[in-house]
RNA sequence: GGAAGAGUGGCUGAGUGGUCGAAAGCGCCUGAUUGCUAAUUAGGUGAACGAGUCAAAUCGUUCCGCAGGUUCGAAUCCUGUCUCUUCCGCCA
């Protein structure tokens, strides 16, 4: 959520940037209301100032009769700021409505545009896309020859878009889950299991609607707990309430949590197989930083995800996301998306990770703070996301990319040591062979 | 799941209706002092929001787990809720 000072003092600019998002909110409105509750909190504090005082004077009245006189007025008194309080608490709320549906404001060089069509490759990895000489299967194709991919089952255990892995995949999943660990660690990420509920709050503060008719969030009866639709929402989470020491940022942890999606509204060929499921395995990574490490650390997350998928050899390509396709909260966001041969007619990009820098609009909404050494006050930390496996598409990448004539599939370098094969899906002699 | 107890400032901890934003100690900061890797001593030391200022100073409101309630007035009383501790039960 964007400051309510900062949107008084920048109309122009935050109405730009929600037509710029695609999104329409009544900026005036919001500006005029939040004017006239600066006038009412005022007249509330005067009221309260007043009411204090003369509370005061009746412990120190010297009888009873003066005392009754003084409990009149002074009942008088918090009666009218009771009503002014309440005058001013309505305003609050339509302003409080208002500024939740304001987006964040977005980077500068952003590609503007309203929808996905603006956006813009900048680079493309250090792997090209294969051309093959043999008619490539799908990650479905694949699953269902080596028994590694039941949908069947999921769908007659838990229900459509619910799927079992097995065998090879499973160690394959497991490898990616471990190399991206340690990948990480090396690189001053602390690992981190999280629970894979949330409270609701949590997941409004970090963006998410958890109950809303048209939800992705799967919540539980009767509680105010949800499934995590991502990691973001716990490790955001974890520091709500919190003022963090400047000198301890930039603070990053890597993730690891089962994902929950509804996916309401979500079918088609495009979203065939692993690509869209309701549940999934993910390790991401979320960094608290100062607002001046925020860019650098963006571009650091960025790498971070080109570099493990050069490492596991699958071709992709770098995507800054136009304004109109920006979440809610995202400053700015960049997308890999890899290169899936058995997606579409002829193969297509898919989109594998995604990394945002969200500034402060989520610390605002979760009260995550920063304070400077011997400095007065505090600071809202600016927060960071990015995927560094998406294991179901992770691995659809993988299977499509790295397929052989023969169905089997080759094991990237980097993985073998915990796959313990470097090719899966051989034929028994092949593989003694 | 059952029972009992507890949640106060950076930490420990006092405070059961009015001068409590809150004793005391520790820590931290500033100064003084003794020439020795520290002791002694004086003072200071929370946050948010609003007003104010070039910036300060300053003033006001709010905050004693959280949300409500009672009252002229609540850290203190009442209700709900969350968390923690201990004991019992159950259990991978």
């Amino acid at each position: 959520m964007l400051d309510r000072k900062y949107i008084v003092d920048n109309v122009e600019a935050v109405k730009q940037n929600c037509a710029n998002r695609n999104i329409s909110v009544d900026v005036d409105r919001l500006v005029e209301l939040e004017l006239q509750r600066r006038g009412k909190l005022q007249l509330v504090q005067d009221l309260n100032t007043q009411s204090n005082a003369e509370s005061k004077k009746i412990g120190q009245a010297k009888d009873s009769e003066e005392r009754e006189s003084l409990k009149v007025s002074a009942r008088a008194l918090r009666e009218q700021k009771d009503a002014a309080q309440a005058e001013h608490d309505v305003i609050d709320r339509e302003i409080k409505e208002l500024q939740l549906q304001v987006p964040n404001m977005a980077h500068s060089d952003c590609p503007v545009g309203v929808d996905d069509k603006s956006n813009l490759e900048l680079a493309r990895g250090k792997h090209t896309c294969r051309e093959f000489d043999f008619a490539p299967l799908d990650h479905l194709e694949l699953g269902e020859k080596h028994d590694w991919i039941d949908f069947e089952g999921g769908s007659r255990t838990t229900g459509n878009g619910f799927y079992f892995l097995k065998g090879d995949l499973v160690m394959l999943d497991l490898a990616l889950q471990q190399f991206a660990m340690v990948e990480l660690s090396k690189r001053g990420f602390t690992p981190t299991i999280t629970p894979d509920l949330a409270q609701d709050s949590v997941l409004e503060g970090i963006g998410f609607m958890p109950r809303g008719p048209e939800t992705q969030i799967y919540s539980i009866e009767n509680m105010n707990l949800s499934l995590i639709g991502t990691s973001e929402i716990t490790l955001g989470g974890l520091y709500s309430g919190k003022t963090i020491a400047e000198s301890e940022l930039p603070i990053r942890l890597c993730g690891i949590s089962h994902c929950y999606r509804t996916e309401a509204g979500a079918a088609g060929r495009a979203s065939r197989g692993l690509y869209r499921v309701h549940q999934f395995t993910k390790i991401e990574m979320f960094v608290f930083a100062r607002p001046e490490q925020s860019d650098a650390m963006h571009e650091e997350l960025r790498q971070i995800e080109c570099d493990l998928f050069d490492a596991i050899g699958i071709p992709y390509r770098v995507v800054d996301t136009a304004t109109g396709d920006l979440g809610g909260p995202a400053y700015r966001k960049y997308d890999l998306e890899a290169w899936m041969p058995g997606r579409g007619e002829s193969g297509e990009w898919g989109e594998v990770t995604s990394t945002s820098n969200c500034t402060d609009y989520q610390s605002r909404r979760l009260n995550i703070r920063y304070k400077v050494k011997d400095k007065k006050g505090t600071h809202f930390v600016h927060t960071l996301n990015g995927t560094a496996f998406a294991l179901s598409r992770a691995l659809i990448s993988i299977l499509e990319n790295h397929q052989n004539a023969d169905g089997s599939v080759n094991v990237p370098e980097c993985l073998q040591l915990w796959v313990g094969k470097s090719v899966i899906g051989q034929t028994p002699a092949a593989e003694s062979a």
